[in-house]
DNA sequence: TTATAGTTGCCCACAAAGTGTAAAAACGTG
DNA sequence: CACGTTTTTACACTTTGTGGGCAACTATAA
């Protein structure tokens, strides 16, 4: 297991994001770099490992066009950028960033979600929102939790 | 890579563009050369350096004669235009690019992505609206996307 | 031709955004 | 509870983006 748990950290005026010292620990010592490419997904900002991301740019770019290839490319693909740490373990998200996530001004509640092998940074209340969803159907599942073993 | 990410950027009332700092940069620590070949491609502009422009030129001419390259000269190659910077790092863009691309008047909100070797220039509401088409269509290939490592 | 309106390029100035550093506050561990 | 680590706040400074003024130039019409 790589990037796991959820942190909920906070973005500043500036649009700086802090990152779990865990996860950042988990790029030295895994990775042996702490280079992030963030790009846009589902509403959340998905923070890849560089070599992460360079295996998913080589799936991409083999796979034959295609409206889904396509559609990665212009929703996935060309949003990402690479968001260098500063001294203090934030990484600087741009404003198309944040405004695709709904980090805009005076919003400075974020939650950082490990997931395996990338980072997601959500607006916290929009997060909550979708654990609710999340739980009303597990509610209609019980049976299939209980065979999983929940 | 070379021209990545998304900038939510403004044209001005007189239709100058601003091109990130970054694309800027891009230009002339890579190219050594500022200049940008801005053309029309399905609803947007499209912006080369040179080089890569006369690449693309080159490719063209060595086809021969035939429907597709007619269509590509006269969608493509003939509309292109060179537009020079300014001091703050704005292009001037005519009015037929401008209304090629939804981007008359009082419309100040533009979208500057980059795409590998090319800077698209898009209307910003537009954008968005591909962005969502792209999103549907992903929801809809979860499993695909999980096989490419997303 | 002259007058007029529109376009283009150049310049400046202000506002907004990004960067870096330091220090305080909060947190978690022993 | 005290300590070290982590996160947040605060401030100063730099860079970037945007709007506006002005003059030169172009095109059109009277």
């Amino acid at each position: 297991m790589l990037f796991q748990g959820e942190f909920n950290n906070a973005i500043d005026a500036k649009g700086r994001a802090s990152i779990p010292a865990k996860f950042r620990d988990v790029l030295s010592s895994v990775f042996a770099d702490e280079r992030l490419i963030v790009t846009q997904n589902d509403g959340g900002l998905a923070a890849y490992p560089i070599q992460e991301w360079e295996k998913v740019l080589e799936k991409v770019n083999a796979m034959e066009a295609s409206p889904l290839k396509d559609a990665i490319n212009l929703a996935l693909i060309s949003p990402a950028i690479e968001c260098p740490f500063d001294k203090q373990g934030r990484i600087q998200l741009t404003k198309a960033q944040r405004c695709y996530a709904g980090l805009e001004s005076e919003i400075r509640e974020i939650v950082v979600v490990g997931s395996i092998n990338k980072i997601m940074i959500w607006n916290r209340a929009m997060h909550a929102e979708m654990r609710k969803q999340a739980e009303n159907l597990l509610k209609t599942e019980s049976q299939a939790l209980y065979n999983l073993g929940f």
